[in-house]
Order: structure tokens, then C-alpha cells, then sequence
RNA sequence: GGGUGAGUUCCCGAGCGGCCAAAGGGGGCAGACUGUAAAUCUGUUGUCAGUGACUUCGGUGGUUCAAAUCCGCCCUCACCCA
């Protein structure tokens, strides 16, 4: 199977600008293309695996990624679909962010004797003499034409100002920069960046006669059409200190019925012929291919080892086997025990299982909380300071959330 | 720059002097049912405290026994006009 057919039969793409010409490049050639990332968080999520993933795949085809990272264009904030206006960041902000992504991007991509380049737009875009610009570049850019594409039509209802527009130009600019520098044949992206791919395209073609290609992928999306990775505690985040890999693998084991195939192709390694025999599957049948979808994705983000920790935790934790080593944990302050008691709904507070008092003694008063598998349901129960003598005590909350609560 | 309207709890959105910690919906959490799925039904959703207290309705200063609700100033946003 060839890159663009398996890159297809995984359901990556959404669109493409010369679908020949792109098909012909990637099988034949050895081309560089760029995927640009915005530099807003100190971690990568999900949202951005997909494009990581593609990233991966065509390395692994001979191809050079250039993974762009906007430290000039996050300055401004792509306003494409957003509702609001970004909040801006500083230039140390956004220099530490890029340095996390670079990290865990790491895993994935090989960035060893030149396989991949890594560069910042900050580099050439915070040095652009405004004259120059507009003169160059903006005269490319029918603002009418802009303003009709979709991504700004959202935005036209809410108001969009002058700074956000550009951010266009910008990235367009980037392309034609990087086309001039590396000879850089194609921006891949979201599907949300299809104006902005469309408008790098343009302006290379219009400003320097040149033909390179755009090409977006589909957006990570539930089948209810809502984005993939919304915890409770905001994005499931790729960095182990923002989401431990316990909870990362619990995320995806929980993944729905409906688009536990989607996730396997996009998200996964595993091979297209395998993961059409699963699409066979209906009903329960699909349970074991989400525990194979999670380690999957586990071990491709946080490492084989971690991947079967949270395997084995949550393996044990839902047939009743503790596993205490890999249980998520938190330790308690021993000043909270008065007269060496102390009220489960402290433990549970001290535990962040709830963010309140009150919350905790709901949880316990409807039943949703158990003790070393004991189900607590006075709200002011205490437990002895001897329950530790094991050197533990298992709180559950729910059916999925456990802790191991340690003095 | 001129005019009009708006800013409410996680989000949307009611409330327009006491009965408001604030309707309704969404989302979240828990219970039942299940396959660690979805759908459905039930409960719950400011903080602390066992019938009460405290902090919230853009900010600030007033009026009042009493303000999310009235008045002044300020900030922000949208729409119309320039």
C-alpha cells in the first residue's frame, strides 16, 4: 500500500488542492511539507495528535517534515472559527511552550541528521518592516475574498479586528518563506486552517510563480461532532504532568462505540488490514479493541512501560484486584486527623476527588463512595487513624475513579 | 466621534426593590440499567456549618430597614450612524 493510500484509508484527509499532483509527490518523491503549531499551551493535546501523526507517517516515508512552530504568529492568535479573541502571549511564554512541544513531538518524529526541522516564524516575522509587507505580500490579498471565507464570517457577527486579520498574511507568508528557503512543497493542516493553507498557496503561486500544494486532514472529532480529548479537567493533554497516563489510557478506554475505529486509524499504528477486521465488530464485542485502542495510543505518547502500568491498573482496579503500584495516589496531611479519626469527606477533599466539602458529602450521601471497597453513606462518617495501618486506605469514587490515599 | 442596547452563578439564559444562592436548558458529578460504550430514568450542581452563617449577579460609589434589581461615575462588548 502505497503512503496516499494508506493515509486515505485511514480517513486523514479532508481536502486537497491538486489531489494528483499531491498523490504522484507523495509516492514517488522525497518532498518536505510543513505543519505549523501554535504555541498557546505548554503541552500538545490531542487536537494536535492527528497532525503529529501525519507528521510520522510521511517520515516514516521518506519524506521531511518541518514542523513550524508560531511564535510570531501566536503572538496574534488564529481568529479561524474561534469565537473569541485569544489572549496573547509573551515572547518567554511562548519560547517555553515551543521547547515542550519539541519534546514530546520527540517521541514521534525523528529529528536526528535533518529527517525533520523544527523551525519558529517568530525568526522571520518579528523582523518584517511593515512597509515591505503590505507592499510584497498584502497587495496578494483581497480583503472582499477574505472576508467571504468562512472561517472570518463567524467571526464577522462577533467582530474581528484589524490585528486578527492578519493573522492570513501571516501564515501565508510562512509558506512562501519556507517554500523560498527549503523548497517546502506542501502544507498539511487541520481542516480548520483550509483558508489559511489556501491563501500560503496563492500567495506563492502570485508572488513568486510557484506551485506547492495544501492539504488538510479532518478534525478529531466524536461522532456527536464534538471535539475529541474534553476532560473534566479541560484538554487531555499529552504531557504526563498534566494528564497521567493513567488517566490518558482511561480516556481512551472509555472511548465510544462509534469512534473507537476512527481513533485506531487516525491515532494508532496499528495496520489498516487489522483495524478493518475490528470494524467488524459490533456491540460488546468492540470492549477488548478499546483496551487494545488505549494501550495503543498509550504507548505511543507516554512510552511502551507506562502504557502497560496504566494496562495493568485499571486491569486490576476493574475486577476488583488492586493493583496498588499503579493506582493513581495522593498522601494525606496528618494534622486533618483529630482525636485519630478523621470524616471520609476531608480524605475525599485532601484526595481532589472533589473540589468541596459539600461536594464530597453529596458524593457520599448518593452512594458514590466506597472505602477500602466499604460503601460510605453517612456523609459525616469518619474512619479510624488504624485503617492506615496497611499503610493505605482505597478510596472510590464512582465506578471509575480510585485513589490510594497514603499518610 | 454620535446614538442605541447589553454585561447574571462552568456555558447559554430568566429575574428588574424584599418570597433570590437566584427559573429553565446545556454541561458536570452520582445512583439505576449496561459492555469501564451510547441512550434512558432519578438525584445533585456557590462556600463553610447538621434547620444557620458567609461570599456571588462587569467595576466602583450612592439611595434604602432591605439592592442582581433604583441612581452616579467607570470599564468592556454588540448594533446603527460617521
Amino acid at each position: 500500500m502505497t503512503l496516499f493510500e494508506e493515509l486515505k484509508a485511514r480517513g486523514y484527509f479532508a481536502q486537497v488542492t491538486d489531489e494528483e499532483k499531491v498523490r504522484e509527490m507523495l509516492d514517488n518523491d522525497s518532498i518536505k511539507f510543513y505543519i505549523g503549531f501554535d504555541p498557546t499551551a505548554d503541552s500538545l493535546h490531542v487536537g494536535h495528535f492527528v497532525s503529529v501523526m501525519v507528521m510520522a507517517h510521511m517520515q516514516r516515508h521518506g519524506h521531511t517534515p518541518i514542523a513550524l512552530f508560531g511564535g510570531g504568529t501566536g503572538m496574534i492568535g488564529d481568529p479561524s472559527g474561534k469565537t473569541d479573541m485569544r489572549k496573547m502571549l509573551t515572547l518567554d511564554d511562548i519560547n517555553y511552550n515551543i521547547s515542550c512541544f519539541k519534546k514530546q513531538m520527540s517521541r514521534l518524529i525523528d529529528f536526528d541528521n535533518d529527517r525533520a526541522i523544527m523551525v519558529n516564524n517568530a525568526d522571520w516575522l518579528l523582523d518584517l518592516k511593515y512597509i515591505d509587507f503590505i507592499r510584497e505580500i498584502g497587495v496578494h490579498f483581497s480583503v472582499n475574498r477574505m472576508l467571504a471565507a468562512d472561517c472570518y464570517k463567524q467571526r464577522l457577527e462577533r467582530g474581528l479586528t484589524f490585528f486578527e486579520l492578519n493573522y492570513m498574511l501571516m501564515q501565508s507568508y510562512d509558506f512562501l518563506y519556507l517554500a523560498r528557503k527549503y523548497d517546502c512543497k506542501i502544507q498539511l493542516g487541520g481542516d480548520d486552517q483550509w483558508s489559511n493553507i489556501l491563501g500560503g498557496v496563492e500567495l506563492n503561486r502570485r508572488a513568486d510563480g510557484r506551485d506547492v500544494y495544501g492539504m488538510t486532514f479532518k478534525l478529531l472529532l466524536k461522532s456527536d461532532g464534538k471535539k475529541m480529548g474534553k476532560t473534566e479537567g479541560g484538554a487531555l493533554w499529552l504531557d504526563p504532568d498534566k494528564t497521567s497516563p493513567y488517566d490518558f489510557y482511561q480516556y481512551w478506554r472509555n472511548t465510544d462505540d462509534a469512534d473507537v475505529i476512527n481513533c485506531m486509524n487516525l491515532l494508532t499504528f496499528v495496520p489498516v488490514e487489522e483495524i478493518k477486521e475490528y470494524s467488524k465488530l459490533e456491540g460488546s464485542e468492540l470492549n477488548p479493541v478499546k483496551a487494545r485502542l488505549a494501550f495503543e495510543i498509550t504507548k505511543l505518547i507516554h512510552g511502551e512501560e507506562e502504557a502497560i502500568k496504566a494496562q495493568n491498573a485499571a486491569q486490576a482496579i476493574f475486577t476488583g484486584a488492586a493493583d496498588l503500584d499503579n493506582m493513581p495516589s495522593a498522601s494525606l496531611d496528618s494534622e486533618l486527623f483529630v482525636d485519630d479519626k478523621i470524616q471520609v469527606a476531608d480524605i475525599i477533599v485532601a484526595a481532589e476527588i472533589a473540589k468541596s466539602k459539600g461536594e464530597a458529602r453529596r458524593l457520599i450521601q448518593q452512594g458514590g463512595i466506597s472505602v477500602d471497597d466499604e460503601k460510605v453513606t453517612d456523609g459525616f462518617a469518619t474512619i479510624e487513624i488504624t485503617a492506615f495501618d496497611k499503610g493505605y486506605v482505597v478510596i472510590k469514587k464512582g465506578k471509575k475513579v480510585f485513589v490510594k490515599v497514603t499518610l
